[in-house]
DNA sequence: CACACTCTGTAACATTAGTTACAAACAGTG
DNA sequence: CACTGTTTGTAACTAATGTTACAGAGTGTG
């Protein structure tokens, strides 16, 4: 597991100094799948980084409506929750693995330091924050510029990306919430998408063609 | 104006000898009401800190549809543009002034000595960041949760709240571009807020009550 | 004031998405 | 296999949003 992050800062470009202060202040946190891993409202101190498995990060309002803002994926890390940190800000967020999944998690005290001594981290962290910023922005594109059958078909793109598998095992109501949408117009159109032989349906699980 | 960008920065927890130094390496930029800033698809090498006036940032798709994303208001800056310049990534954005405005324009290049050596400018920033970051989640709330109707309305208290005047002076078309949708459902919604005394329309014009 | 241009109001209709209701298929468990 | 809970398919209907078309009001300019 520390090989992992080893190798996962080294690719980052982060110095081998620094790498073993990481793997000395931080520890591992496992999640199976589909467990909940932040909620909203709570108050976290610190950073973590994906190692494997896959993350979903999913927005709600107050009457439990959500929508999914990204994923985080294997050597990904969420800066977010440094500036929700440093403002001692509530998270907004609901984090759920959806997939068993492997986190380090660093305290947020050090990220200071780090930031000011390591040019490396520097641009670890904005690079983090960028990238976070342009998923949103392409999220936002979806929203407003996709009809609900291309937001879908995307989806299932997205989703088939994520997981480096062409079949999705979810069930119609799951991808429904990630949507905001219901369940039956899901089913709908995911019927469409078949008939136009770009996916095929079973019971609990799609087939990208 | 150089007193105007201390107070900004002052505010802002910036020391003196950054203050000094912003304003030395720096230079004002002015635009007029409606006059366009950035256009999407360039790179800017410098980050503006907004000292008078009103910006609106806006994304567009391939086919010139757009959303309003967020407006800068005086005494924020666009801390994107800096990662957008770190990766040497193009510009996704038009940013118009939406209001006669003036802007300190800082070059790049200072960036990352400042954010190494000043733990005021490194909190400015992230927490620059983190504002934006807000923002775009609040659009994806209103985008996702609310109705036109509840949109549109919201979207006039913003206006109110970043003018900082209960009248806001667009055509129902200019609205209809930053929601994303037609001037034909602008009005008709429009319509609808003045029949419940929530607005009053002129030409040109709407008064917020 | 005549003209051109922009802006607003409104009706009629089309399309997309959401809702309700119900039946059938499937999967797990005793 | 009988029972139960979940998942999917589909129809019929409602609601929200988008489109087209046109008329009239407002504004600036010669």
């Amino acid at each position: 597991m520390k090989e992992n992050l080893r190798s996962i800062l080294s690719e980052a470009g982060i110095e081998d100094e620094l790498i073993q202060e990481i793997q000395k202040v931080g520890f591992p946190k496992t999640a199976r799948s589909g467990e909940l891993i932040i909620t909203p409202g709570s108050t976290s101190m610190h950073m973590p980084i994906v190692l494997e498995g896959l993350l979903s990060v999913v927005r709600q309002d107050e009457d439990a409506n959500e929508i999914l803002l990204y994923y985080l994926e294997g050597g990904e890390t969420c800066a977010m929750s440094l500036a929700c940190c440093i403002e001692g800000k509530r998270n907004d967020f609901k984090v759920t693995a959806e997939d068993n999944s492997v986190l380090w998690m660093i305290p947020m005290n050090y990220m200071d330091e780090w930031i000011q001594n390591y040019r490396s981290f520097r641009k670890y962290v904005f690079s983090s924050y960028q990238t976070r910023f342009d998923e949103l922005l392409e999220t936002i594109d979806s929203i407003t510029f996709l009809n609900l059958y291309e937001r879908l078909y995307k989806y299932l793109l997205d989703k088939k990306q994520a997981t480096k598998s062409y079949e999705i095992k979810m069930s119609h109501e799951q991808i429904a919430q990630h949507l905001n949408t219901s369940r039956v117009v899901v089913s709908r159109l995911l019927k469409q998408l078949e008939n136009e032989e770009k996916i095929e349906l079973e019971r609990n699980r799609i087939s990208i063609l």
